[in-house]
RNA sequence: GGUCCAGUAACUCAGUCGGUAGAGUAUCUGCCUUUUAAGCAGAGAGUCGACGGUUCAAGUCCGUCCUGGAUCACCA
């Protein structure tokens, strides 16, 4: 017999030697009076007066000693030590006890205390199971060394992390900070948002065509119906038919499905905001992305200037607002404002860019942002006037026909937002979304599809719109400091084992 | 996808030059009525990620693959 099988049958013969003492191992109902957080906050007051409490939470340490024994029981609330003594629980419910295991829920029934040694706790009077446990928890030790918590064997294995969440979230509570967190700033983006008169709305998930972003999509496919369905790959399109039917404020919180590959910064589904708002612009989404996003921070973590990977970043408004091809300028010393095909290839070649034969100039341009430019700009800062050629559902700039208005906002050398002015011309957007089907037809997998129902729309008219779009997964890393997309998403996305 | 690193007991990890697989924790047995990484004595527990090769002999060397991590590329 293996060690697992082994251990697995050692927790099977308990729970049938709990059954014998006609005991129910999975009782349906728990009497819990207090949470250990009540406890501790009553501390002075229960021990004054021997209070009768009963708790309820998961069995994490257990060091029994002939006919006594000491543990710990943990809640989400709290842990606190438990005394278990048998001529104080009587003969029959140590029996009981004996046969609790770490990771089990259990009940005590006793009164507040404290040791000889000076740790609050519950001495029992009655211990109950409330769950069996059949598997064996890691065990994580831990000792508190000059104030600071030092941690035995600690459940570190990033994969196993992953796979089994609920192992992590049990084993490294400080995880579940993150996740606190990151239900804070939703909560938050959404007063926000409410506060301005800005409507939620859902729109769906499944669509017969994909659109909003360049990326590949997830395909399924509708039985009854017998026809394919794309899993989103944005909301944009939706949200601006919401507008053209007179919403003037909409927003969505959602998943996006985009089927490539993974990274630090990339979960094939990573949930986005988009919001539009009719009669505003570019302008009018630079200055609510700055309110929202520092407000938020404001809200969440008390301040604006956070610490990330070591670097200190000042969300205080207002935010550095610069060109592309000035930043270009700064950071490459090249000067790409004349859309020469032929002389940004050619600096490209010279620094070892590769040069994909069917990018025009415009895609060369940002290649070379990418490369000079976005992993220095650490503080907030607006990056405006993108090449028309990589923006198709971005109007046009007055002015200068090879550009378009739209921004995209980084921190800390890091994209976080991407903001037009929208296309509301739907002649216009149609000869972008052509082009972009020839792109397709070129072999650029990601280009955009003609969506026909979405330009019928426009052609009923659309007002003058602001829109803008923030992946929400990226902002939590930085709000909680972390550098992988996977320690900000409960259940990412993993292989088969 | 390229390169590099890792995968050994349930957990955390050692394993030298190729020579019968190790420790702590957890588990089990015994002792123990104020412990706290409890302690003492003993025991059980492994397809060394998978498959193939070299060799008298492979956890160890070689090849292929799987999984994860780092990094580069692609990608918002």
């Amino acid at each position: 017999m293996d060690n697992v099988k082994q251990l697995l049958a050692v927790r099977r013969d308990k729970l049938q030697k709990i059954r014998d003492l006609g005991i129910n191992p999975y009782p349906n109902h728990t009497k819990r009076s207090h949470t250990i957080k009540e406890l501790k906050d009553n501390q002075e007051q229960f021990v004054a007066d021997s209070q009768q409490v009963t708790i309820a939470g998961r069995l994490v340490a257990m060091r029994r000693q002939g006919k006594i024994g000491f543990g710990n029981v943990k809640d989400e609330s709290g842990r606190i030590q438990i005394f278990v003594r048998k001529d104080t629980t009587g003969e029959e419910n140590y029996e009981l006890f004996k046969l609790f295991d770490l990771g089990d829920f259990v009940q005590i029934s006793g009164i507040c205390f404290v040791t000889r040694t000076g740790e609050y706790s519950v001495k029992a009077n009655e211990v109950t199971i409330l769950s069996k446990g059949l598997r064996p928890i890691p065990t994580v030790k831990e000792k508190v060394v000059d104030g600071q918590t030092r941690r035995f064997d600690e459940f570190a294995d990033v994969e196993l992390r992953y796979r089994k969440r609920y192992l992590d979230l049990l084993l490294n509570p400080q995880i579940k900070r993150t996740f606190e967190i990151r239900a804070r700033i939703m909560r938050e983006i959404r007063t926000f948002l409410d506060g301005r008169g800005y409507l939620e709305v859902d729109t769906p998930t499944l669509q017969p065509l994909y659109g909003g972003a360049n990326a590949r999509p997830f395909v399924t496919h509708h039985n009854t119906l017998d026809m394919p369905l794309y899993l989103r790959i944005a909301t944009e399109l939706y949200l601006k038919r919401l507008i053209v039917g007179g919403f003037e404020k909409v927003y969505e919180i959602g998943k996006n499905f985009r089927n490539e590959g993974m990274d630090k910064t990339h979960n094939p589904e990573f949930t986005a905001i988009e919001l539009y708002e009719a009669f505003s612009d570019l302008d009018g989404m630079m200055e609510i992305t700055e309110a929202m996003i520092s407000t938020v921070a404001q809200q969440v973590l008390g301040t604006t200037e956070l610490q990330f990977q070591g670097q200190a970043i000042n969300l205080q408004r207002p935010w550095r607002r610069d060109t592309m091809l000035n930043l270009i300028q700064e950071h490459a010393g090249f000067d790409a404002s004349s859309f020469d095909r032929d002389a940004i290839a050619a600096f490209c070649g010279e620094h070892n860019i590769e040069v994909d034969e069917n990018a025009g100039p415009g895609k060369l341009i940002t290649e070379l942002f990418d490369t000079f430019v976005e992993p220095h700009l650490i503080q907030p800062t607006f990056v405006i006037d993108y090449p028309k050629e990589v923006s198709p559902l971005a109007k046009s700039k007055p002015g200068n026909p090879k550009l378009v208005e739209r921004f995209e906002l980084f921190i800390g050398g890091n994209e976080y937002g991407n903001a037009f002015t929208e296309l509301n011309d739907p002649l216009d957007q149609r000869e972008r979304l052509t082009a972009q089907s020839r792109l397709r037809e070129m072999g650029d997998v990601e280009a955009n599809v003609v969506d026909e129902d979405f330009l019928e729309a426009l052609e009923y008219g659309m007002p003058p719109t602001g829109g803008l779009g923030i992946g929400l997964d990226r902002l939590i890393m930085l709000f909680t400091n972390n550098t992988t997309i996977k320690e900000v998403i409960l259940f990412p996305t993993l292989k088969h084992e």
